[in-house]
DNA sequence: AATCACGGCAACCGCGCGAGA
DNA sequence: TTCTCGCGCGGTTGCCGTGAT
């Protein structure tokens, strides 16, 4: 069944809006609002465009309130962090993000952010990687479940300082790992390596001591396998709570 | 000064979903 | 229950400005 168009195609204008549309636009939802309908509003309002095109410059242009560019390094932290836990949800992302529509941080992420995320460094540990950003100030524990940890663990308070010190990214520090899906990193090609922590240590023995920076099996991480002891290279300790940084690091090259 | 390459961003397209008939 | 229609989302395209050559 061939989907029915949502306007008459030949009867539309496409391209760039005239401050002139803009205008119309405005005038017309300040009056009558969207009435729930933007395939009829662009008739009603006299504009030759598509009901979709409409919709889509209100919401992400001439919607009051609406910020554009200048993202700050808070919002950019939010960002790589709710994407390594959501991936391309961009709507999502943008309900956190107060005045931010999803195109504008899509497209944010696209030209800046991922670049940014790719050659992004871990420093400190066995691989002699350096960083060149502060401490990421944006840090999250997850648990199991997928919820916020409540736990008062002092473990999670050595991991967020672990975190802090040696990941260039906000990384996700996770609760119970062994149960917990591996959140959706972004790899190029799919080529890449989450980097993780875990404690290999016996309780009550120096945390830091016991960081071992791994790779995990990209195609595992992909198909949203969990964060098990099989896929942890010469580490044989349950992994209890793990660090998993966004930051992107080839090992395959 | 002209041309080319690239990055940023606005806008379009197609698909999935949900509501309602 | 099925079908239609509109909305919303994410991926992609293409234009435009800017810097490099």
């Amino acid at each position: 069944m061939v989907r029915a168009p949502c306007c008459d195609k030949s009867n539309v204008k496409k391209g760039p809006w005239s401050p002139d549309e803009d205008n119309t636009l405005i005038n017309y939802i300040h009056k009558h609002g969207t009435g729930g309908n933007w395939i009829t509003l662009p008739r009603k309002a006299g504009l030759k465009r598509c009901g979709k095109s409409c919709r889509l410059r209100w919401l992400n242009y001439l919607r009051p309130d609406i910020k554009h560019g200048g993202f700050s390094e808070e919002e950019d932290n939010i960002i790589c962090s709710l994407y390594s836990t959501l991936g391309s949800r961009w709507s999502i992302i943008a309900a956190q993000l107060p005045g931010r529509t999803d195109n504008d941080i899509k497209n944010h992420w696209n030209t800046k952010l991922k670049k940014k995320l790719l050659t992004a460094k871990i420093k400190g540990g066995n691989n002699e990687i350096t960083t060149t950003m502060s401490a990421a100030p944006f840090c999250k524990a997850v648990g199991s479940n997928g919820s916020s940890s409540t736990t008062s663990s002092s473990y999670m308070t050595d991991l967020k300082t672990y975190q802090q010190k040696y990941y260039e990214y906000p990384a996700l520090i996770l609760d119970q790992t062994d149960q917990f899906p591996m959140p959706y990193l972004p790899f190029e090609n799919n080529y890449g390596a989450a980097w993780c922590s875990n404690r290999v240590g016996n309780e009550g023995q120096g945390m830091m001591d016991h960081f071992v920076d791994f790779e995990v099996d990209p195609q595992n991480v992909l198909s949203g396998s969990s964060f098990q002891e099989e896929n942890i290279n010469g580490v044989g300790d349950d992994p209890w709570f793990g660090i998993v940084s966004a930051t992107h690091y080839n090992i395959f090259d």
